[in-house]
DNA sequence: ACCTGAACACCGTTCAAGT
DNA sequence: ACCTGAACACCGTTCAAGT
C-alpha cells in the first residue's frame, strides 16, 4: 500500500524561506511561521535542517550561486570581476534583506573536500582567465567584499535617506568597482 | 530629602552593551541580559532607549566615531581614505561581531538638520584635502562599503576557514584598499 | 522515514502601578 | 522622573510518541 510521499524537503524549506523574507524581511522569518506557511508543524523542520543557522546559509549559499551563474564574461579578467560584481550586487537585491542576510549569516559547514581543490574550484573562472591562484582569490574577495559591504550599506534605510539626495547609488556603486578592479596589479606570470 | 539617583542613563546602556556583546557574542545580547547586568529589571531600558534597534543603532554610530577619531592624516586625500579604512577596520575588529552589527543594524534616525549640512560634515576632511563634495562623498562610500564588507567577510566563520590557508587577509585587504583608492578618479577641480 | 503534541527556556515590549 | 511586577504574544529547539 502506498506509503504518503514526504510533504518537505530541503529545497522546498529554502524556497518558502525565500518567500516568507520577501513578504515580512528577514525579521519576520521565524522556524514556525515556515511551518505554519508549509503546512506542517515546527518541529517537521527540524527533520530536514540542523537547526535556523543551516537554513539561512543555505539561502545565502543560493544567492552567491545565482551570482556565480549570471556572470559569464570571458574576455578577460578584469571584466569578468565587472560582471561579477553587478551579478553579485543584483543577487543581494534580488532578495529583501539580501545583503543583511549574506552578512549576519554564515555559509555553509564544510563538506571537506581538501583546501586545494576548494581553491581551485572558487578561483576556476580567475585563472582560465590568466591570473594565479593567490591572485584570483584576494581580488575575488576583494570584489565580493566591496560588493556585499556596497548592498549592506545601500539596504540600510536611514543611511540611504541620509545620502541619496546628494549621491547616485548606481554611478557610484560603478565608479568604485571600476576603480578597484582597475587599481588591481598583478603579478608577473610565473612560466 | 536627597531623591534617589538614577541608576541607569543611556551612556551607561551603551557601555553595559559592549560588555555583554564582548561575553556572549551579538546574539547573546538580549534586553533582559542587559537588564540583569545592570542590576535594573527590563522594562526600565526602555525609558533610556526606544528599542533595542536604537541601542543597537547607537553602538553602530559609537564604533563608527571610533573610526573618525583615529584617521587623522592630513597629508592629502588618498592617504586619509587609506587610513580611515584600516581605522574603520580595526574598529570593527575591536567589538566582537562588531561587522555583523554594523552591517545589520540601522544608523541612528535623524536629527534632521538639513541635507547640505549633514553632507558637508560628513564629507568635511577630504573637502578640506581638496576633492568636491560629491567626490568626497562617493569615495568615502566606497572606502566604507569595502571595509565594512571584508569584516564582515572576514568575520564569518566558515568563510575563514575556507580560506585563511591560502590568503593572508592582512595583505588583502590592505592590497584591495590601496586599489580602490589608487583607482579613484578626481575629476577637473572647479575654479 | 517523517511528522505531531507538548513542553522548556527563553525573547521584546507594553502598561499599570509604585516611589 | 525613573523604576518594578505582571502580563502578552511570541521565539528556537528537544523529545517522546505516533504512523
Amino acid at each position: 500500500m502506498a506509503r504518503p510521499k514526504p510533504m518537505l524537503d530541503t529545497a522546498r524549506l529554502i524556497s518558502a524561506a525565500f518567500q516568507q523574507i520577501e513578504e515580512d524581511g528577514l525579521d519576520g522569518l521565524s522556524m514556525r511561521r515556515l511551518a505554519t506557511r508549509l503546512g506542517v508543524q515546527a518541529p517537521a523542520l527540524y527533520w530536514h535542517v540542523g537547526d535556523k543557522a543551516e537554513l539561512l546559509a543555505l539561502m545565502v549559499r543560493e544567492i552567491y550561486r545565482r551570482a556565480y551563474d549570471a556572470a559569464l564574461s570571458q574576455s578577460d579578467w578584469r571584466a569578468w570581476l565587472l560582471d561579477f560584481g553587478r551579478a553579485l550586487r543584483a543577487a543581494f537585491a534580488g532578495c529583501r534583506d539580501g545583503a543583511r542576510l549574506c552578512a549576519s549569516a554564515s555559509l555553509p559547514k564544510n563538506r571537506e573536500p581538501d583546501v586545494a581543490a576548494r581553491a581551485n574550484s572558487i578561483a576556476a573562472p580567475l585563472i582560465a582567465l590568466g591570473l594565479e591562484q593567490k591572485e584570483a582569490l584576494s581580488f575575488q574577495a576583494s570584489v565580493i567584499s566591496f560588493t556585499l559591504g556596497w548592498a549592506s550599506f545601500e539596504a540600510n534605510g536611514p543611511m540611504h535617506d541620509y545620502l541619496d539626495e546628494m549621491l547616485n547609488f548606481d554611478e557610484s556603486f560603478e565608479a568604485g568597482l571600476a576603480a578597484l578592479v582597475k587599481g588591481f596589479t598583478q603579478g608577473p606570470p610565473s612560466p
